[in-house]
Formats: structure tokens, C-alpha cells, sequence
DNA sequence: GGTTAGCGTTAGCCATGGGTAACAAAAGTA
DNA sequence: TACTTTTGTTACCCATGGCTAACGCTAACC
């Protein structure tokens, strides 16, 4: 019950099954790090549990063979092959649920990251093929985010934000974090999409200005640092 | 872990989260009694956990306002209207996905129940008439069995099965049991499905022969009791 | 060096889902 | 009516998920 969920970002959703769990934490491992050892203090904080609970489920991960055993307590957590495999077959499913949701079904782009980050618990990763031979393969989702066809960690290059950018110059979006669904509603009414190419017109502590052909818009920091670019 | 899970009928699956566990609750006194009250131990029985658990659940619907309240501890179990409101909301679901997953993602017959079950606990309703929609809204699933559009108890008249026919009568297929992936499967290859229209050519104790056509298939009795047909 | 902040762990609690054993009350059956 | 089976309940146990309080450790910070 005891839900606190900050503004926008991952809700886990208080259903809690048992493997439902175990993929939340493989996930957000994953998601965080990309691959790389992370801390545990930080996973509680990625998706809103206390540290006690995520020391708990390192045991259950590890049982399960989804962790690397640690040297010490301390040690950050690391994946092991099977926890990424897992966690790459997670966001495929997850990737894939959300343009066929999207495309199909027409459903708004800012509640495809809820509605998928329930159904992609549930389904085998035969029906996820499926749905790609359906979408006819995509490379990546509405939000701008690739799709993983096989279990290769995703070559995760962190593209800067629109709000680390200097004035004056052009870019791509590339990509829009998908888990803040006010953030994606803001910037999809915007105009700023995965595609676009707009110039940056300012860029200080509070807002960050771009046009794109004759339209000008403002964002709000915390907006921009959401949308991924390439120059 | 104690999953016991009879030949083919309803396994439950081991991955009980609370609201999942309500909706198998509420879905199988439906599926039951449609509609009328039924027995704690049935209700045990088809779900394959304790009369125990169902009566510890008995108290938790009942909280939730999905049972009506019983007078006597024996009583049998009363669906309230909030209750049946989500039963008919879960079949809705289940038979929406499956007449998706079959026709535009070519799961096969066997398979449909298991993978829809799953997927209908985390579905929106929104996102089921989506669904709807985007199949051309169906009037029945892949098993012949109706999509109630509205709330309405779904008029259960239940048809004979083709168990219980005299030999020589002529009959139409209607529905096949979807609880059953080995039932299913054998009938599909049989050729007895939806629509199929047959004659009863005999009926002893461990077979039913049925011919449709030119072709003569001798059904198990198990499985000649679940198909529904009219005559 | 000392203080402070952050991290991970243990102990103890709550709720949910599920199970046995045991028992009294109902329902069937002889 | 008397005996047997079925049914629902209670008392207890187990596991999972999550939480707070409290403690020791480590690593910055002054």
C-alpha cells in the first residue's frame, strides 16, 4: 500500500508477484548501469524502495543466478550473462509492446511506457517475435529508443540532452526518456519528436528555447534533459 | 512451488500477485455458476488450492465488495454486481486477446487460453477495446465462444455437448473448452472446430465417432465433452 | 584526526498467497 | 434414525514483497 511514487518517473506498479520483482530489479540493474556494476543504494532509489529491500532480493537474484556472486558486501551489483540476457529480452519485449501499441492500437504515445511496463512481465518471448514479424521487424520504438533483436547489450552510447547544449546549434532528436509521462505529453504538444531538427535559440538555468523551421518553443530544464540528440 | 496443476484443465499459474489472485477468484465463481452462487469447494476444486485459501480469499472479496456479503458461513458464493461487472470485464479481455493473438499474430488454437490468461490481469479496458476496435469488434473468439460488449451476465444458456448426442443426429459445432491445450489440439487436427457441422455416428462409453463429410473421426469422450454444439 | 553522510546488513513487523492438520456442522446415504 | 462424506473454519507454518529502526563500516569533508 504504502506507494510514494515520486512525480513522474518508474512507478513499480504495487502488484508485486514474485518474478515480477525479480525482472524489476534485473531491469532497472540493467538500465542503470547498462551493463556496468552499480550500487544497490542506487537501485533502491531507481525504483523507489528501500535499501533493505533491494539487500534482500541481491540473495534471491543470486540464488536465482541472475547476479554475479559479490566479492564483498559492498561490491556494486553486477549482472551475469543470464540476468542480461533477461534484462535484454525485457526491454526487446518491452520496446516491441510499445510500437505495436502505438501503431496498431493508436495508443497516446505519453501512457505507452505504463501500459507496456505491465504487459511485458507476461508475455513469451515467442509472442514478442511475433509482434516484431507483425511491426514487420522496427529498429526502434516511438519514443526513439532501438530495439534489441538479440541478446548484444545494446552498444549504450549516452547521447547528450538537449539541455546540455550550447546556443546556436542544430541537432537531431533522437530519442525521448519514455517514463515521464507529463515530460512526453509536454514535448510531443511541443513538437519535439523523435526526427525533428531544430537549433537551440537559449539555453540557461530554467528554460531552454529551440525552433524548428518557423515554430519556436520553450522548454523547461528538467524537459530537455529528457530528450536525447545528435548534432 | 507446490503447483500440482491437473492434466490439462486451469493451472493457475504460480505467479499469485493480489489482484491477480482476486480476479482468478472472481472469474472462476463466474465461470462456474454464471451468474448463480456457488460453492466454496467447487470453486477450490476448479482452481486447484485449498478449501482453505478460498475461504481466506472468501473474506478478502468480500472486503473489496466483489462478493455479496453471506449469511451463514455455508452459504454459497454470491458474485455482487461489482463482482460480476469484473468477471464479464475478464472474459471480455481473455476472449479479445485471444481472437487477436490468433488472427493477427497466428498463435496457434492450443496455445491462445494460457498465453490470454496471462495478459488479461495487466490490460487496460481501454486498451481491450482498442483491441476491439482494431479487430472489427468479433462477436465471438477463435473458440466460438461470445465477446460480451456490455455488462450483461451473457446469457448462459449451455449447449449440449457433443458427448450427450444421440447417434445419428445431425449437429453445428459451436465452442470448444479453451482450458484444454491436449483437447484442443487433437480436435483442431480432427477438424472438429467452430462452424464444423457433423453427425453423431457413434456413442459408447470411451468414444464418440463423428462424421463431417467424407471424413469419419472417432473422438476420446473427454474430449467429445468439450465440444458444445447445437442441433 | 574527527565529524558527517552514505551504504549495506540484521532484526523485527505487516500483508498477501498458499499449504496441513484438526474439528464441528451440514448434507447425503443407508 | 444412524453412519459417512463433504464442507468451511480455525490455528499454525512457509515464502515473497516491502518497511522502519538501528548498527557498523567507509569515505568524503573540514
Amino acid at each position: 500500500m504504502g506507494n510514494k511514487s515520486t512525480p513522474g518517473l518508474l512507478t513499480v506498479g504495487s502488484d508485486r508477484s514474485p518474478s515480477r520483482a525479480r525482472e524489476d530489479y534485473v531491469k532497472a540493474i540493467y538500465q542503470l548501469g547498462g551493463g556496468a556494476p552499480v550500487r544497490a543504494a542506487a537501485v533502491a532509489r531507481y525504483l523507489n524502495v528501500s535499501r533493505v529491500s533491494v539487500s534482500k532480493a541481491k540473495r534471491l537474484l543470486e540464488t536465482d543466478g541472475l547476479l554475479e556472486a559479490q566479492a564483498t558486501p559492498a561490491t556494486p551489483l553486477q549482472l551475469s550473462r543470464k540476468g542480461r540476457a533477461l534484462a535484454v529480452a525485457m526491454v526487446r519485449r518491452h520496446r516491441l509492446l510499445e510500437t505495436f501499441l502505438h501503431q496498431s492500437l493508436s495508443v497516446p504515445l505519453e501512457r505507452l511506457h505504463s501500459e507496456a511496463e505491465r504487459i511485458e512481465h507476461v508475455i513469451s518471448d515467442d509472442l514478442a517475435l511475433r509482434i516484431a514479424v507483425f511491426l514487420g521487424r522496427p529498429s526502434s520504438d516511438p519514443h526513439g529508443h532501438p530495439i534489441p533483436y538479440d541478446d548484444a547489450p545494446a552498444a549504450r552510447t549516452p547521447l547528450p540532452t538537449l539541455a546540455s547544449i550550447a546556443v546556436g546549434t542544430r541537432a537531431r532528436v533522437v530519442s525521448l526518456d519514455d517514463r515521464d509521462d507529463e515530460a512526453i505529453r509536454a514535448l510531443a504538444a511541443a513538437g519535439v519528436l523523435p526526427g525533428t531538427t531544430l537549433r537551440v535559440e537559449r539555453n540557461d538555468t530554467a528554460q531552454v528555447s529551440v525552433r524548428y523551421g518557423k515554430r519556436v518553443v520553450s522548454l523547461s530544464r528538467r524537459h530537455a534533459e529528457m530528450v536525447r540528440i545528435a548534432t
